[in-house]
DNA sequence: AACGTGCGAC
DNA sequence: CTGGTCGCACGTTA
C-alpha cells in the first residue's frame, strides 16, 4: 500500500478504473465520536470536535488506502422515514445523542463542502437508501464500489463489484467485506443476507426476529428452501419449537423484510459524474480548519492532494567530468567558487577494517566531477586535500561522520561541511527508522540513487567508471536533497541545531570513535571463565530440579516446563503463549518456591553477563581498544545510540555485572580515567520545565530530592523519611516522566493499585505544577503535532490523534518523555561541545572517550587531572541555564569501575 | 532473513 | 492494556 503522501488527485479519466467510495455519515461520525475522547478535542469556544476530527481522519485514511475516483457521503435526517411511518418503534430505544455530539454533524458537512465532496440526504429516506442508490449507479457506470457503513443492512449490497467496509470497534484498518466474507460469517450469500436478518432480527433497529432463531438456524433454512419466500411457502414443514416460533412470528418477519430492503432507485439530485473526487477548496479548508484548530489534519489533507507531492521533475544529470590533473581540479572548483558542493565518497569494502576510499564525487550547479584518489599523483592529491579541508568551500554530504573518518584513514581532512542530509532528514523526521540516502531521496524527492538508464548494465571498459558513476550520482542527489531539506529544516526551527550542535558534534564523535577505550583483555578472559562456571552450575541445578535437560535459553521450551510439566500458575499472556520474563519468574518464585526458578534466574543472569563479555571480547581491535560507533540519527528523542559494541548498556546495577567495568581501563601513557555525570538530570529538567517552586527550591538548596519529595508526599519531616518511602517516591518521580500509570507503579512497587493511585494523588497534590506541566505537554503536542526540547528539537507524534487507543496512548507517553529525555540529550551534547572546545583552547592532551546519556568518560593525560576536572565540571554545569543548578559528579580511577563514585 | 522474547543501560 | 529511549543475542519460524 502506498502512503497517503503519494496519492495524486483522482480524475475522471475513462481509461482508468473507477472506484466509488460511499460513506454512511452518521454512523462514521458516531464511530469517531466514541473512538476519541471528547474532552481532548474542543476549540477555545467550547465546541467539541472529536467526531469531526475522527471522521476527517478516517476519510483521509480511506482515500489514501483505497484511492477512489469518486466519493460521496450520505446522512440521515431527523424527519420521519417510510420505515418509521410503517413501524413506529423503528430504531426506538436508541439512547439520546450525547451533549458533546451536538453540532458536529453540521461541522462535518461543512468540511465536506470545503473538501469538495458531495454530501446527500433525502426527506423520508435513510442514508442507507441513498448509499444503495449511489452504489447501484456506480455499478451501472462500471465502477468498483466501496460502501463504508456501520449498519449490517449494507451487506445486501455486496456483489462482484461492491464491497463493504464495516468498521469494528477499535480497528482502524478495516478489511473490505466481500461475498466470501459474508458467507464465512453468516453462512449465506450476500443477496440472502436481508432474508437472514429478517428472521434473526436487528436489535440496532429495534426489529425483533423470531425467538430462538439465530444466524445458524436462519442460514440452514435459507440454504434448504432457497430464500425467505421459499421458507414461507414451506412453513408448515418446519418442525420443532423453532417451527412453532416461526409460525407465530411470521408477520414480524415479513415486516422486517419490508423494512430492511434498501431502495436503489431514489431520485437523487446528483449524477455519478458529480461525485468525482477533486481538489479541496484550499481557502475554505484553511479557514475552517483554523476555526476547528486542526493543524496536523490540515497537513495530512493537503499532503493527500498536494501538488508538491507530485514526483519531482528530474532533469538529466549533468555529464561526469573526470578530474585527472591538479590543473583540471583547480579550474573546476575555481569556476564554481561560492557554490555548495554535493560530495560523496566512492569506497570499496575491506574485510575486518573500515571501507577504503577510492575516489570522491562532486556535484555543483549543472556539473558533476570525480577524482580518482588511487590513481592521483601527488599534485592532484594535494589539490584535492586542499579543497576538502578548505572551510571556506561549502559542502553537503550524507553521513558526515563516516566521510570524515574514512577520509582521515587516507590522511585527508574534511571541513566546510554545511549540511549532512542524514542529519537534516533526522531533524525533520526523528522517528524515521532509516535515514539512508536512497531512502530519504526516494521519500523527499522521488529520486533513486540509480541514474536513468544505468540499471544493471556495467559501463564496460573503464574500471573507474564503476566507482565514479554511483559516487557522482550520490553527490548529485545529496546536493538536490540538501537544497530541498534546508527549507524544511528552517521551517521546523532546526537550523541552529544542525549548524551549531549536530554538525560540530559529528567531528567530536568521530574522534571519540577513532580513539576508543583501552581494554584489559586478560581480565576480560577471566570474566568469561568465571561467568561460564556460574552458568554450568546453574544449568546443572536447573536440570536436577526437573529431572531432565532443557534448553534454558528457549522461552518456548521453558513454557513447556513451567506451565505444562510443573503446572505453575500462568503468567501474563504474550503472542507465543505465557511470558517467562524476570518479573514473572520472581512472582512465580514467591508463589511456589520452586527450585527450578532459582536456578533458571541464576542461569539467565550469568548468560546475559557472559554474552556481554564475549561480545566485547570480539570487538577489541588490534590496538587493544574498543571503538564503538555512535549513531547520531537513530534515537527519536535526540539521544545518541552506541553500537558495535553498545557501550551504553554495560552492567552496573548488580555487583557481578559491575565487574565488567573493570576491563575498561586507562590506556598507556595516560594518568587515569575520569567519569563525570549529571546527577538526576531528568528530574531537574522536569523541575525546570514545570516551574514547580517546591522542586526548584529543593534543588537550589541542594537537598536530597527524593527525601524532600517523600517528606511532602508522606507528610513527615525530611529526617523521618524511611528508605522505603524514599524508594517509592524515587520510582514514582522517574515513572512520571515516562507516563507511568497507577497500574505500572503498583506492579513496580509491589503494592495495590489503590495504594499506588493514592500515592500519585498525594504526589500531585503537593507538586501540582508537575501535573499541570505533564497535562499541558500532551495537550500542546496534540495541537501542534509535535513536542519540543529546550533547544527546540522537535518530535512529531501524529498518533496523538489516532483512533486506535493503544497507538494513541503510546504516543501520549512518548510525548511526556520526549521533552525531558530530549532536553537532557541537548544538554549533554552542548556539554560535549563545550568540553571539547575547552580542552583544545587549553591545549590539553586529555581525550573524551565515551558518552552514556548523562555521563562522559575521559582519558586524562599525565599532569592534567586538576585542570581537566575543573574544566569538565564547569562546562557541564553550564551547558544550559535552567531554573535549577546542574550538579556534576566526578570520579577518578584506573578503570571505569574504579572511576565510579 | 525476519520476528519475538528477554534484558542490559540511562 | 498498562514506563520512555536504545542494541544485542538467542530461538523459532518463514
Amino acid at each position: 500500500m502506498s502512503s497517503a503522501a503519494e496519492k495524486s488527485p483522482a480524475n475522471a479519466n475513462n481509461d482508468e478504473p473507477q472506484r466509488l467510495l460511499v460513506i454512511d455519515g452518521h454512523s462514521m461520525a458516531f464511530r469517531a465520536f466514541y473512538a476519541l475522547p471528547a474532552e481532548n478535542f474542543a476549540t477555545d469556544t467550547g465546541q467539541h470536535t472529536n467526531a469531526v476530527y475522527g471522521f476527517v481522519s478516517m476519510l483521509i485514511r480511506m482515500i489514501a488506502d483505497h484511492d477512489p475516483t469518486h466519493v460521496a457521503v450520505a446522512f440521515d435526517l431527523d424527519t420521519p422515514t417510510f420505515r418509521s411511518e410503517e413501524y413506529e418503534d423503528y430504531k426506538a430505544g436508541r439512547s439520546k445523542t450525547p451533549e458533546e455530539f451536538h453540532g458536529q454533524i453540521d461541522l462535518i458537512q461543512k468540511v465536506m463542502e470545503a473538501m469538495n465532496i458531495p454530501h446527500l440526504s433525502l426527506d423520508g429516506y435513510e442514508a442507507d437508501d441513498i448509499i444503495a442508490t449511489l452504489a447501484a449507479r456506480g455499478q451501472e457506470a462500471g465502477a468498483e464500489v466501496l460502501v463504508v457503513s456501520g449498519d449490517r443492512d449494507a451487506f445486501q449490497l455486496i456483489n462482484e463489484t461492491t464491497r463493504v467496509l464495516y468498521p469494528k470497534k477499535g480497528v482502524s484498518d478495516i478489511p473490505p467485506m466481500d461475498a466470501e466474507a459474508v458467507e464465512a460469517k453468516y453462512f449465506v450469500r450476500p443477496e440472502r443476507y436481508s432474508d437472514l436478518a429478517a428472521l434473526v432480527g436487528e436489535t440496532a433497529d429495534n426489529l425483533p426476529g423470531v425467538p430462538g432463531v439465530g444466524p445458524k438456524t436462519a442460514a440452514k433454512w435459507l440454504n434448504l428452501y432457497g430464500d425467505l419466500a421459499g421458507i414461507l411457502e414451506n412453513i408448515d414443514a418446519i418442525k420443532g419449537k423453532v417451527g412453532d416460533s416461526l409460525r407465530a412470528h411470521v408477520e414480524d418477519v415479513k415486516r422486517n423484510r419490508r423494512l430492511n430492503r434498501l431502495l436503489t432507485d431514489l431520485d437523487l439530485p446528483v449524477t455519478f459524474e458529480a461525485l468525482v473526487l477533486s481538489h479541496p477548496h484550499r481557502d475554505a479548508v484553511e479557514e475552517l480548519f483554523d476555526a476547528l484548530q486542526f493543524n496536523t489534519l490540515r497537513k495530512r489533507l493537503f499532503d493527500l492532494f498536494g501538488e508538491e507531492e507530485q514526483p519531482v521533475e528530474e532533469e538529466p544529470m549533468p555529464p561526469l567530468e573526470l578530474l585527472e590533473t591538479e590543473e583540471a581540479l583547480r579550474t573546476w572548483f575555481a569556476e564554481r567558487a561560492g557554490q555548495t558542493f554535493g560530495l560523496h565518497l566512492a569506497t570499496v569494502p575491506v574485510t575486518g577494517a573500515p571501507d577504503d576510499v577510492v575516489g570522491v564525487g562532486f556535484a555543483a550547479e549543472g556539473a558533476t566531477a570525480y577524482v580518482n584518489v588511487e590513481q592521483a599523483d601527488q599534485h592532484l592529491e594535494e589539490a584535492l586535500a586542499t579543497v576538502l579541508a578548505d572551510a571556506g568551500s561549502a559542502k553537503a554530504v550524507h553521513d558526515f561522520k563516516r566521510a570524515f573518518k574514512l577520509l582521515k584513514e587516507r590522511g585527508l581532512g574534511l571541513a566546510g561541511v554545511v549540511d549532512d542530509t542524514m542529519i537534516s532528514a533526522y531533524l525533520i523526521q526523528p522517528d524515521r527508522r532509516s535515514h539512508e540516502l536512497g531512502d530519504i531521496a526516494q521519500y523527499h524527492l522521488r529520486l533513486t540513487l540509480e541514474a536513468e538508464g544505468e540499471s544493471g548494465q556495467l559501463e564496460l571498459g573503464l574500471d573507474e567508471q564503476d566507482a565514479a558513476q554511483p559516487a557522482v550520482r550520490a553527490a548529485y542527489v545529496v546536493r538536490l536533497l540538501s537544497h530541498h531539506l534546508a527549507g524544511q529544516v528552517l521551517e521546523r526551527g532546526a537550523s541552529r541545531l544542525l549548524a551549531e550542535m549536530e554538525l560540530p558534534l559529528a567531528v567530536i564523535l568521530a574522534r571519540m570513535e577513532n580513539t576508543g577505550i583501552a581494554i584489559d583483555t586478560e581480565r576480560l578472559d577471566e570474566l568469561i571463565g568465571d561467568f561460564s562456571k556460574t552458568i554450568d552450575a546453574a544449568t546443572q541445578e536447573a536440570y536436577d530440579a526437573i529431572g531432565h535437560e532443557v534448553n534454558l535459553s528457549s522461552p518456548k521450551q521453558l513454557q513447556g516446563v513451567l506451565f505444562d510439566e510443573l503446572e505453575l500458575p500462568k503468567t501474563k499472556k504474550i503472542k507465543t503463549g505465557y511470558t517467562t520474563d524476570a518479573d514473572s519468574l520472581q512472582e512465580l518464585l514467591v508463589k511456589t518456591q520452586h527450585p527450578f526458578l532459582v536456578a533458571l534466574m541464576a542461569y539467565r543472569d550469568a548468560t546475559k553477563l557472559r554474552q556481554t563479555v564475549e561480545g566485547l571480547r570480539k570487538t577489541v581491535a588490534d590496538d587493544g581498544r574498543i571503538h564503538t560507533t555512535y549513531a547520531q540519527t537513530v534515537a527519536a528523542t535526540g539521544r545518541l545510540s552506541s553500537l558495535n559494541p553498545n557501550l551504553q548498556n554495560i552492567p552496573i546495577r548488580s555487583e557481578e555485572g559491575r565487574r565488567i567495568r573493570d576491563v575498561f581501563v586507562v590506556g598507556e601513557g595516560y594518568e587515569t580515567l575520569l567519569t563525570a555525570d549529571y546527577s538526576q538530570i531528568e528530574m531537574r529538567i522536569m523541575a525546570h520545565l514545570s516551574g514547580d517552586e517546591g522542586l526548584i527550591q529543593a534543588y537550589r538548596d541542594g537537598e536530597d530530592l527524593h527525601r524532600f519529595v517523600g517528606s511532602h508526599v508522606f507528610d513527615v519531616a525530611p529526617e523521618d523519611v524511611t528508605s522505603e518511602m524514599r524508594s517509592k517516591v524515587k520510582a514514582m518521580s522517574y515513572g512520571l516522566a515516562y507516563g507511568l500509570s497507577s497500574f505500572g507503579l503498583s506492579k513496580q512497587l509491589k503494592i495495590s493499585v489503590d495504594e499506588a493511585r493514592g500515592l500519585m494523588k498525594d504526589y500531585f497534590s503537593r507538586f501540582g505544577a508537575v501535573r499541570d506541566y505533564l497535562r499541558g505537554v500532551v495537550t500542546q503536542a496534540r495541537q501542534d503535532g509535535f513536542t519540543s526540547t529546550i533547544e527546540g528539537r522537535r518530535r512529531y507524534l501524529p498518533d496523538l490523534t489516532s483512533d486506535n487507543r493503544q497507538l494513541r496512548e503510546m504516543a501520549e507517553r512518548a510525548a511526556l518523555n520526549a521533552p525531558i529525555q530530549g532536553s537532557a540529550a541537548d544538554i549533554i551534547k552542548r556539554a560535549m561541545l563545550g568540553v571539547d572546545a575547552g580542552l583544545q583552547e587549553a591545549g590539553l592532551s586529555t581525550r573524551m572517550l565515551l558518552q552514556v546519556h548523562d555521563e562522559l568518560v575521559f582519558e586524562v593525560a599525565e599532569g592534567e587531572l586538576d585542570q581537566v576536572e575543573a574544566l569538565v565540571r564547569e562546562r557541564m554545569a553550564h551547558a544550559a541555564e535552567l531554573a535549577v543548578p546542574l550538579d556534576v559528579q566526578v570520579g577518578i580511577g584506573r578503570s571505569w569501575h574504579d572511576a565510579e563514585h
